[in-house]
DNA sequence: GTGAAAGCGCTAACAT
DNA sequence: ATGTTAGCGCTTTCAC
């Protein structure tokens, strides 16, 4: 390992104070361009690069933030990682990756390491504290952006982006229902899942908006996999055959009524139409390909990260300090074409 | 935000000097059990966490290491980012995760951010770079695991961990002429792909072992995804309708095989064999399922930064300086079972 | 067992 | 435009 150059080695080589050394790194102006020209010329011959240690000691600011996701190996928040690390590559910053593995004693941890690290700013993705925890450890940062989790009194120095799981719903059962469907089915997911209760109150809206009756028995509760769709579609379609078009809580228990459709004996789309959620890369490979509620996660993550650098470098929240994100329709061949 | 508590605020509160403050919270023995019991509670009480940066400006570690992957929103890295950590997490260690994007100058761009954030040691996957500057770059760190990437020449301080394509083609291959396959062809993916190359030459290998002749026109090279696979197949099975077998380069290329056969009216497994490689959440949920090549990302993951953490703890190389992972046989449906 | 002084590498604030 | 001083918060070294 090379042995580290400081800026004092660059000084005494171009025969200068290190103030006029770090002037010329930190390109304040202050300074003339000879001078400033020459040294950084030696700081390049010397191979000097600073210390971030040192600069975030004296600066009290480490271009770094925190970013807590469940778990990395999601594809949903490895995505939004992407987004974030992109943006934070752009102006510069560096980003601390924490698993809480929806554990809140590690999830708490992780916050309390990225605090001794001194964060200039925090990502923290779909937090499962409670709301008094989470409160009291987000006023220890200065800056926070809450992903997918929704904060019932506002923080200081705190806002968040989430999903409107409620309009993504309604959209999808619309576009059933304009197809002329009358009996829509909701396979919903686990039954504590905020997107769930959520996605459930706009199917329930949708219907209503349509003057349509809900009926409790088409509404199933299951395991957001494949086994758990095939099970609740199958139970489902069977003592419920007049079921013309299921609404999925996620891409995979779609899929898992595809698989039941076919030993059932049910044509998708012609029998059955189906919608799920999230549009999984899955989602476009299974036959046939699902129409699904597109969630931009990559997006999620660029937006995060671009308000979280506002409000560091602006001191101040953006304009919209508590976004919504809309999710996409995507049609492909699970649904009839739109009759009109 | 809160206002940083620091030692020397612990040390008037506990009328000790600054020193015995850090005595007690590192834990190193040289001081009286009782004022270091009273120290530890009054610091408690006063909510006092250490700085990393000072911590680290002092003492030139900082408990961090650096993990550059191509893209973390690729399953394969994100499985490997969580081993990663999770072991850093056992160990007290954060990670700063960086996307190279396949670009060398973003990848360079990235090692250079590390070097400045002072990070203990380096995890790279996959690097791009060519062998020079992929040397050259590497002295300057410490200490570095280098994650599916072969090095010419062994460089201090530098542990490789890879996976052995060549053993894992084998072993497909050999289970096919096991169970009475003639006419073998493999689905070779990218031409350039150093794993493409040792997959081919164990797939030669095995033919060779068993004294079966090598048909050129048996092996098709094709981009690596379902599409690729898809035409790949179609052209491969109609030319040569002998084929009884097929071993893909990876999962999404055997899912093409899969819809191909659909179109072609092919059974699988009856009529063709297919073997895919990766074991990808999909290979278990397409009919028929995958038999497939499992490669175990998050172990490669840990395995990775259980070895930078030996570096980086013993200042020397583990026994095993350079691993090789061995892919696992899953088999599923899209082989017949074993005959014997 | 405990403390005082010096320094890690840098920059803010004040000179000049 | 440039230099000086002090200090960020901690640990190392060497006294006591």
């Amino acid at each position: 390992m090379t042995k580290r150059v400081t800026i004092a080695d660059v000084a005494r080589e171009a025969g200068v104070s290190m103030m006029t050394v770090s002037r010329a790194i930190n390109d304040k102006g202050e300074i003339s361009p000879a001078t400033q020209q020459r040294i950084l010329a030696i700081a390049k011959e010397m191979d000097y690069r600073p210390s971030g240690l040192a600069r975030g000691l004296a600066t009290q600011r480490t271009a770094t933030v925190g970013l807590v996701v469940p778990d990395i190996a999601n594809p949903f928040f490895s995505q939004i990682a992407r987004g974030v690390e992109d943006i934070a590559y752009a102006h510069g910053y560096n980003v601390f990756l924490l698993n809480s593995v929806e554990d809140v004693d590690r999830e708490r941890a992780a916050l309390d390491s990225l605090w001794e690290k001194q964060v200039d700013g925090l990502l923290l993705c779909s937090s499962r504290l409670d709301q008094k925890t989470l409160v009291e450890r987000l006023q220890q940062f200065r800056y926070v952006v809450l992903v997918n989790r929704l904060l019932q009194t506002a923080v200081d120095g705190v806002c968040t982006i989430n999903v409107d799981d409620t309009a993504g719903a309604r959209q999808a059962v619309d576009y059933l229902l304009n197809a002329g469907h009358e009996t829509i089915a909701f396979l919903a997911g686990p039954r504590q899942s905020l997107s769930s209760q959520q996605r459930l109150s706009g199917y329930q809206q949708s219907l209503q908006a349509y003057g349509r009756p809900l009926r409790q028995e088409l509404i199933l509760h299951c395991e957001p996999d494949t086994e758990g769709g095939y099970n609740a579609a199958l139970s489902l379609l069977t003592a419920h055959p007049d079921v013309t078009a299921v609404y999925a809580f996620n891409d995979l228990i779609a899929t898992g009524t595809l698989k039941a459709c076919q030993e059932l004996g049910r044509r998708v789309p012609q029998d059955l139409a189906i919608i799920g959620s999230d549009d999984i890369p899955l989602a476009s490979l299974v036959t046939p390909s699902l129409t699904t509620l597109r969630i931009t996660k990559r997006h999620l993550g660029t937006t995060a990260m671009q308000t979280l650098l506002h409000l560091i470098q602006q001191s101040e929240p953006p304009p919209a300090a508590d976004q919504t994100l809309h999710p996409q329709l995507i049609l492909r061949n699970s649904t009839l074409p739109h009759p009109h």
